[in-house]
DNA sequence: TTGTAGGCGTTATCAA
DNA sequence: TTGATAACGCCTACAA
């Protein structure tokens, strides 16, 4: 018997193959690949048979069969402690918009900042392909299996605003240790003495770097260390409403807030018990927004580039995926503090801070 | 010649596939991947065997390949205007969330409202074969070859937010109607007369909803509809705070703003011109969020149930998806009015507005 | 219950 | 330049 000549199925009502455009311009499916990839030189006409049947049967390759082939997925996972805390759309934002500057997709995970869950999404997206990974480390460390497949797969990761240098060095931080030191002293410089800190998980690195920036700005303004005064938080609303609560009892005359979510606990703390700022205590907070130039009280802020940092880590994690000759590494962008009203720095020296307390409140 | 038995080359030091686990536990791919899908039944030596073998091997099966093989890849896609644009983020973690719990991931899109930018993440979407997308419709229709290509995949959608009749009636909306009216009722109950609209664009579904519902409200309390205190913005903060200039300029005593970006707009552009609210004019805004309870003023809100809205909508979504008998159409969800001291309800009836201003200025 | 072999839609290798 | 055909890694009839 004469082998026959294998055939594909013709398309029954479903989208069109490479096999079935190769059959309309009468050529190999090879010749479709290539046209289409614009690789290899294919002679003017049988381009143009190709195209031609591209174009009747609204042809689009694809992308999961080229992504087995090809072993690029085109898509990089991103994973977050939680996308509705402000902070993350941004970050998510610049990632989205260098991803697709290259022609890259995203795939989004929350965390929650709880390690069984970080590891369900890195196991996810590894078992899905993607070509990189972002992550801003949720506390703790990679259980051996999970580290082991992570080896395995090869697959570079970039790590985002939180270290964990186990994993790798290719990290987009912010200089937290700077930011929290400029928060203080201008805390400091408005005067303020007993200074409280409401601050973040000392499991996260950026956690411990706001502590020592606050930790040596008191010392460098020859402020005294009140362990009663400092309170850890985990970044959410609720904890700095508590802490709000724990630390406005103790009279801080002044305050650093480590991130904003826990500064909107904490002026709710604060209005529960009848004080105000910048009046009853100064106030300086991590994180800016467009909207806190509005309101009041006008909070003193420490902005981080949350776009930039998202979007620079996107830069540095494709660069490893392409393998480019890259400085990768660490990068540290600059906060930059936006003083207004909250830090009580209308309260200068020269004048009693009691006394202006006293006439804001007369 | 005696034909010899196909062979895969082992393994050279990349991540096992299934035919490794078959051959370490001497068993066919059939019974490795029945045991890893838990179908058929596998006798317990084997399924022991199996799973030594998984255990040892670390194995992990590829997503990529079982979707290109089931035709299934347990992602979705989801669109929306801009992350960055707070309300989103709240309704992309309710899709994650109940993506999440049913095994689903999700491939994040952002179109700037942009047509052209729109139908790039629609191909690249379903190029990439996800099994159904959340859509935010951007202003104006499908070109033909997209439509095509969307038929072509049968895939489903559903509509977040904004209707698009000609795609389907799968939606999850908020009642836009209701909310703007109630938002205007409250207005002309706290004793305002004059009440201007800055609203969103009128090529979207909830901006002309939105825009009806304040119309009938004034008309419902008996109040003129004055076409110079209705400013049409695009729901980001430059438009508002434009349109707050214009509109503020012509002295409306209550203003209802469509969405929250453009009210912070409004409001920096108030404070430019000195002017205070509730004390020169009244405002309710849509959207609410934690921090609007402790910042001044403290806005009068109409809450959008975000989060739900993402939820739902990802569970009427995956309904779709699995083909079960479901109520499908068009879910609208209820709004919710927090009245707080920015529409100026502490001037009530009895009291002249006017006095009450000049109480406030004095 | 278990194995064999073909298909999913590309890319990639090697001849022609 | 082109074409035939084997991967890619998994699922799934159909057989045994």
């Amino acid at each position: 018997m004469a082998p026959e000549k294998k055939t594909r199925k013709r398309k029954a009502n479903k989208a069109p193959s490479i096999y079935d455009v190769a059959k309309e311009a009468r050529v190999s499916v090879f010749t479709v690949s290539a046209v289409v990839n614009g690789k290899s030189h294919v002679g003017k006409a049988l381009k143009q048979r190709v195209d031609a049947a591209i174009q009747k049967l609204n042809y689009r390759p694809n992308l999961l069969a080229r992504s087995l082939a090809a072993r690029r997925t085109h898509t990089i996972g991103i994973v977050v402690p939680d996308i509705s805390n402000p902070f993350f759309p941004l970050v998510v934002r610049g990632a989205e918009d260098a991803a697709q500057k290259h022609g890259y997709n995203i795939l989004l995970c929350d965390s929650d900042d709880r390690p069984e869950r970080e590891e369900e999404c890195l196991e996810v997206l590894m078992a899905k392909r993607v070509d990189g990974i972002l992550l801003t480390k949720a506390p703790g460390t990679f259980r051996p299996a999970l580290r082991q497949l992570i080896d395995d797969a090869k697959i570079p990761f970039v790590l985002l605003m939180r270290t964990y240098p186990d994993l790798t060095k290719d990290a987009v931080l912010t200089d937290d240790y700077k930011g929290a030191y400029e928060a203080v002293c201008q805390l400091a410089r408005a005067g303020h003495r007993r200074i409280g800190l409401m601050g973040g998980p000392m499991t996260i690195s950026n956690g411990r770097e706001r502590w020592k920036g606050f930790r040596d700005a008191l010392e460098a303004n020859g402020l005294t260390h009140e362990p009663e005064l400092v309170i850890q938080g985990d970044y959410r609303i609720e904890s700095g409403y508590r802490g709000g609560h724990a630390l406005l009892s103790r009279s801080p005359d002044g305050i650093y807030v480590a991130n904003y979510l826990m500064t909107v606990g904490l002026l709710k703390a604060a209005e529960e018990m009848g004080m105000r700022c910048p009046e009853d205590f100064g106030l300086v907070s991590f994180d800016d927004y467009p909207w806190l130039a509005v309101f009041r009280p006008r909070l003193t802020t420490v902005e981080l580039p949350k776009y930039q940092i998202g979007f620079e880590a996107t830069e540095m994690l494709l660069a490893r995926i392409k393998n480019e000759p890259t400085r990768g590494g660490t990068i540290k962008l600059a906060p930059e503090l936006h003083v207004r009203e909250s830090c009580g720095f209308q309260l200068r020296p020269g004048k009693n801070l009691a006394d202006v307390r006293n006439e804001a409140r007369g």
